[in-house]
DNA sequence: AGCACGCCGACT
DNA sequence: GTCGGCGTGCTC
């Protein structure tokens, strides 16, 4: 018998199955999914089983020589789905597997030295061995290179061996529990009277019909460890040490919440999705709902219809909107049923969320991106919520997009997708007119509630009256009167930092990254210059470097200086910034948020993260700064993003009882992307947009692959990219564009230059073939230096 | 990805 | 003559 094995070698040569032999007391054990240790050259690594077959065409195989998994570990949906997702992403398989299991179940393989016969080594090597048989590899290398010359010739004689051992990262967590050993007369019989302390604890745990942790031993019996050492000593007590759940929610209690009664609108939506779970149809639906229309209640409603049918559900949310309201929810809703999954975890916890989702102890996922892999097996119900959001594309390899992972598993198990946002991405708008997906529609607010009024300044016009501050003379006196009347306000900034560049009045020289084409940003409350690409850090100069000039000056606020501002202007507002700066801390989020609610400021000022979820009775008021941060960026969505933010942004507003008000300001009123969020019109904007992207030939009307070439030398990249557009050029259809090469918007990155090329195409059945090839021709320059990057349908263009 | 094998230049 | 630099190819 052998086990068809994909190698943990992430490289196009060994994106294969290679044969091992099954020893003969593992034949009945070994399953596909199941992971294993096997030879690979002279080394040993992980692989995964795809098949077990009765023969192999090899005539030499090994054999495998660890089992790590008692049973499968990836369900044969997910070695399919991986086999797909590789294809489609132009990854290898090993890659695409490895994102469906937890970062605590990846292997880490580690090399050392082990001693056989240590008596017959030189001194300068049996010295090594001091501490025991085995040897770190890596330790050997501190050692010096004559060492090596030496330890090899040992290995060839056999005293010494190079061993490789196979590492879980991860580690499940115990909690030590404790029991009587005897019967309660036994135990008090081993006891003086004076014990006044052990002896209580022994009658506790007579009491315990099952072991109980230490903690709450100790604490029930009023007393510490030092009366618990002697029962120990004298055998009385026996402790055990079980397998305990992480728990990054531990000690939050959740109100349990009742089903809403639903708007007309709201039943129409769950009465069309409903059937589907039931019949086991597979459908994709776009829920259009604007803000404030309840879309989450009708995603707790239709996973609770899920549950009935006892099946299993899974919801996706932008990682940025993963805040702890949106977790009460779910909670409130379905209590110990819900598993939470997003990057604030530590790899334990994550662990444990994914094995409590493996056991089929909860039935509903709510997390980021990769909760689309969760283990399910009854899966009823996909929910995409934003699904506008780019957060839901992997922007490594394997640059898979969450939804079509959702959409394939969901056509897997015969379920339902909801793709739910207010400002649909235009590609999946235009898909539900064409009836590719079934379009269902939330376009009122919830009890009758209005949408806020949006005001748009020209700040233009405000620089030509002589009010050259940042805020508007409306947004300001508007301001003043919500911190007046204890209301709160939003404002909105797309940019953190103190100054997004730092330039030289005399002479025009811009501070920029020495590694990236990039302005540095200035952060004053260290006084320095930070990129936001690489992380460099510089002290903020007193003198122009290029002509010594002092007159240096900020330009171009971020939220810091907005902050700043804000207690010099109105000094009687509290203010909380929330941007990557202060949020860096783990829970830090939570904590501003909640100070937030607790009405602790007046003012939340912010970057992207404040733009969604959050839902505040008390905020009346939302200001954006600088409306048009995004428009200007050469990215063919720049209007659509822009769009979606601003209506985004003026949902947080007059959510409750109070209305809302927004107030944008911009230096390009005019434009459409701004202009219609006045009437909160998307079908208009739709159409403005549809027809750009008509003439400029985008997408939706076709495919897009973009292709980025790096490398430390200009010339190199040059060279490559010219050579890749001219074959793509040759081999694809006339019908196909082939643009490029360009230098990348972001230039050069941490020292490496960037070109890129981009393919516009309808029907191009050869492109994948082309690109492989592509690859496989620079697949020796790829470790030397060279960097070859392929994204099918890119997000971003930097 | 590692690792061995193998082929050329700078040394004892 | 040998040590060790890196280019090339293989791993069931």
């Amino acid at each position: 018998m052998y086990a068809k094995v994909i190698v943990d070698v992430p490289s196009a040569q060994t994106d294969r199955q290679f044969d091992y032999e099954i020893p003969d007391n593992w034949k009945s054990i070994v399953q596909p999914g199941m992971r294993v240790v096997v030879p690979f050259g002279p080394r040993k690594i992980q692989g995964f089983v795809m098949s077990i077959s009765e023969q192999s065409s090899y005539e030499q195989t090994k054999a495998v020589v660890e089992l790590l998994d008692a049973e499968p570990i990836l369900a044969d949906e997910f070695l399919q789905l991986g086999n797909w997702l590789a294809e489609e992403t132009l990854s290898f398989k090993v890659s695409a597997y490895q994102l469906m299991i937890p970062a605590a179940l990846r292997t880490k393989v580690r090399k050392q030295l082990k001693a056989n016969e240590i008596d017959s080594l030189p001194p300068h090597l049996r010295r090594l061995f001091d501490q025991g048989k085995v040897y770190q590899w890596d330790d050997l290398i501190k050692e010096g290179a004559s060492v090596l010359s030496d330890v090899q010739a040992e290995v060839k004689k056999g005293t010494l061996e190079v061993e490789y051992v196979v590492l879980e990262k991860g580690k499940t967590k115990t909690q030590r529990l404790v029991q009587l050993n005897m019967s309660l007369e036994q135990a008090l019989s081993l006891l003086t009277k004076r014990a006044n302390k052990q002896i209580e604890l022994v009658h506790i745990l007579s009491r315990q019909p099952a072991p109980i942790s230490i903690q709450a031993l100790l604490e029930e019996g009023q007393t510490t460890h030092a009366s618990l050492k002697p029962l120990r000593e004298k055998g009385i007590i026996k402790e055990v040490d079980q397998e305990v759940y992480r728990d990054p929610l531990s000690g939050l209690q959740f109100e349990r919440t009742e089903p809403l009664k639903l708007t007309n609108q709201q039943q129409q939506v769950v009465d069309q999705v409903n059937p589907c779970i039931q019949k086991e149809k597979h459908d994709v639906f776009l829920l259009h709902g604007v803000t404030g229309s309840g879309k989450t209640e009708v995603y707790l409603q239709v996973i609770q219809q899920a549950l009935d049918l006892q099946k299993e559900a899974i919801m996706l949310v932008p990682e940025i909107s993963l805040t702890p309201q949106m977790v009460n929810r779910f909670k409130g809703r379905f209590g110990s049923e819900v598993a939470v999954l997003h990057s604030g975890l530590s790899m334990g916890e994550k662990y444990d969320e994914w094995r409590k989702i493996k056991r089929k102890e909860v039935k509903v996922v709510v997390g980021a991106r990769s909760a689309i892999f969760a283990p399910f097996d009854r899966l009823g119900m996909i929910i995409i919520d934003e699904e506008h959001e780019t957060s839901y594309k992997q922007e490594e390899n394997p640059r898979y997009h969450a939804r079509d992972v959702a959409i394939w598993r969901a056509q897997y198990h015969q379920c339902p997708v909801i793709l739910g946002s207010a400002t649909p991405l235009l590609e999946t708008y235009a898909r539900a007119k064409k009836e590719v997906y079934h379009l269902l529609t939330l376009d009122e607010r919830v009890q009758n509630r209005k949408m806020p009024a949006v005001h748009i300044v020209d700040m233009r016009e405000e620089l030509r009256e002589g009010n050259r501050s940042m805020f508007s003379t409306v947004l300001f006196e508007k301001l003043k009167d919500r911190v007046a009347n204890g209301e709160q306000s939003v404002l909105f900034l797309n940019r953190r930092g103190h100054s997004t560049f730092v330039m030289c009045r005399d002479c025009g020289y811009v501070a920029t990254c020495e590694s990236c084409d990039i302005s540095l940003t200035y952060h004053r409350s260290q006084n320095r210059l930070k990129c936001h690409y690489c992380g460099h850090e510089e002290s903020m100069p007193r003198t122009c470097k290029s002509c010594g000039s002092e007159h240096i000056r900020f330009f171009g606020s971020g939220t810091q200086k907005v902050e700043e501002e804000l207690t010099r202007v109105l000094p009687e507002a509290r203010v909380i910034r929330m941007d990557v700066d202060t949020t860096r801390k783990k829970g830090s989020h939570e904590r501003l948020l909640s100070a937030f609610e607790k009405k602790q400021a007046d003012i939340l000022l912010g970057t992207q993260m404040i733009a969604k979820g959050l839902d505040f009775p008390s905020i009346t008021l939302v200001g954006v700064l600088a409306a048009d941060s995004m428009l200007h960026i050469p990215d063919f969505r720049s209007a659509e993003r822009t769009f979606q933010l601003l209506e985004q942004v003026s949902g947080r507003a007059g959510r409750h009882e109070l209305t809302g008000e927004v107030v944008i300001q911009s230096y390009s009123p005019e434009h459409y992307s701004i202009d219609l969020v006045k009437a909160h019109d998307y079908q208009a904007f739709f159409q403005t947009e549809m027809n750009q992207r008509k003439f400029g030939q985008y997408p939706p009307y076709v495919y897009m692959t973009l292709i980025t070439i790096s490398h430390q030398e200009l010339m190199k990249v040059i060279d490559v990219a010219e050579t890749v557009v001219a074959f793509l050029r040759r081999e694809l259809s006339t019908e196909t564009t082939v643009l490029g090469p360009v230098a990348s918007p972001l230039a050069r990155i941490k020292d490496r230059y960037r070109y890129q090329c981009m393919i516009k195409y309808k029907n191009e059945p050869k492109l994948r073939k082309v690109l492989v090839e592509i690859r496989e021709h620079y697949q020796r320059e790829l470790n030397k230096g060279l960097q070859l990057t392929i994204d099918l349908q890119p997000y971003l263009f930097t």
